[in-house]
DNA sequence: AACCTCACCATTGTCGACAATTTAAATAGA
DNA sequence: TCTATTTAAATTGTCGACAATGGTGAGGTT
């Protein structure tokens, strides 16, 4: 593995955790010395960084991580509503067996581990992303799993980390799991695909209601 | 404006016109001896490419032109379908005033220059891309414009250049338009999001008729 | 005191060279 | 003749240095 490519990871995990703050200004002399590494091999991994839209640049300016906003968390959302939607009708069509029964084998230790405390929110929500992904690669679309997998997740991942957005909701997810699961395991595409934007729907008005209450109090 | 953003715009324009073919493997010395740049400003470009998906790479082996497949061009349908469904959507809500006049006025010029010859296909393509364009601009998200407008748009027209996509079904496409302009300017975004995924679905299954015809020709 | 100008400094953009890896060609062996 | 191994060439990855641009603060003017 090459040495942009390592800091390529190393530098997203950073930025996803907050280590990196959101918002903040790169020094590339700084970062390159930090990592030990020549200017080069980190305005590569910086260029990678920004292709999965987790900086930006300008021109003769730098570049900087992104800031995270409730503007923003939202048009992810909808973006996720529209490709995770078509990735569950696509799904439906090409899953493979091994995959269905990994997505029921994964739906069970869910619902087993959701009888648990509910105080371990954290694992709920990673459980949540194995679902998603795995619908995601079953529905064989090399773009789509590109775009979700590879770009979206990440900031989904970061929000968590540094809005923490656990889920009050935990529960509802499960069940709406299980039935986009279903309808997945008899190839109806259509109802996967609505049931996936109304479960991806609802999440995100789950979430405009915290972000309003949170400012309210703020206010 | 930097070296390496001209080279990206030069080489960007290239690889879609099948100047640069596609599946090409690219050599960094070549390339950067023939635009008289280094080669750590071509790698700049390179990796932009990359980020829109004109270029794929593989680490120690280089950079290649996409390989243009039916496969990959129906992949790009359905991103496409979802997507700007979803921009449509959004954009019944979001419009301005200002833009969805000059959608009105685009559809106007539109239908006049659909009463010429019908033998000039590539100005009703570059019609059609306009109106979408506008719609994507309209939804006012800024991560669907940009997937859209600096992503897959680029795809599209490499496709309309060199598989020679012209549509036979110019009429039926501004009808299809028009209805979505109406659903747009009454503000109906749900009946605007199946009206812009029936007219992107339409044209995939053309698509997909045209590609059997001809494969079933040379074989 | 507020604003503009200019010079300095820090940062980014670009370059050419070296190191590491892959590809190919050539050679040896079966 | 074909395969496997080694060797050489070419390509990519990485580095440090220079050029060009943007930001900052001092000084001067109104």
């Amino acid at each position: 593995m090459t040495r942009a490519e390592e800091l390529f990871l190393a530098l997203r995990q950073q930025i996803i955790e907050g280590k990196i703050p959101h918002g903040h200004k790169i020094s590339e002399p700084e970062l390159a010395s930090q990592f030990q590494v020549s200017r080069s091999t980190l305005r590569d991994a910086l260029a990678s960084l920004k292709s999965i839209g987790l900086l930006k640049s300008q021109p003769n300016v730098g570049y900087s991580v992104i800031q995270l906003s409730s503007e923003h968390l939202i048009e992810v959302f909808y973006v996720r509503e529209a490709l995770e939607g078509m990735a569950c009708r696509l799904a439906a069509a090409n899953i493979t067996p091994e995959q269905l029964s990994r997505l029921h084998s994964l739906l069970e230790s869910h619902e087993h581990s959701a009888q648990l405390k509910a105080g371990e929110a954290y694992i709920q929500e990673e459980k949540d992303m194995d679902f998603h992904f795995l619908i995601v690669q079953a529905s064989h679309n090399p773009m789509l799993i590109d775009l979700l997998c590879e770009k979206l997740y990440f900031l989904v991942r970061m929000y968590r980390y540094q809005f923490g957005m656990v889920s009050n909701r935990a529960k509802q997810a499960l069940f709406e799991h299980q039935h986009i699961a279903h309808a997945l395991s008899v190839g109806d595409g259509e109802l996967a695909e609505i049931l996936m934007r109304r479960h991806i729907s609802s999440s995100r008005a789950n979430t405009e209601r915290n972000l309003l209450n949170e400012e309210g109090v703020e206010s």
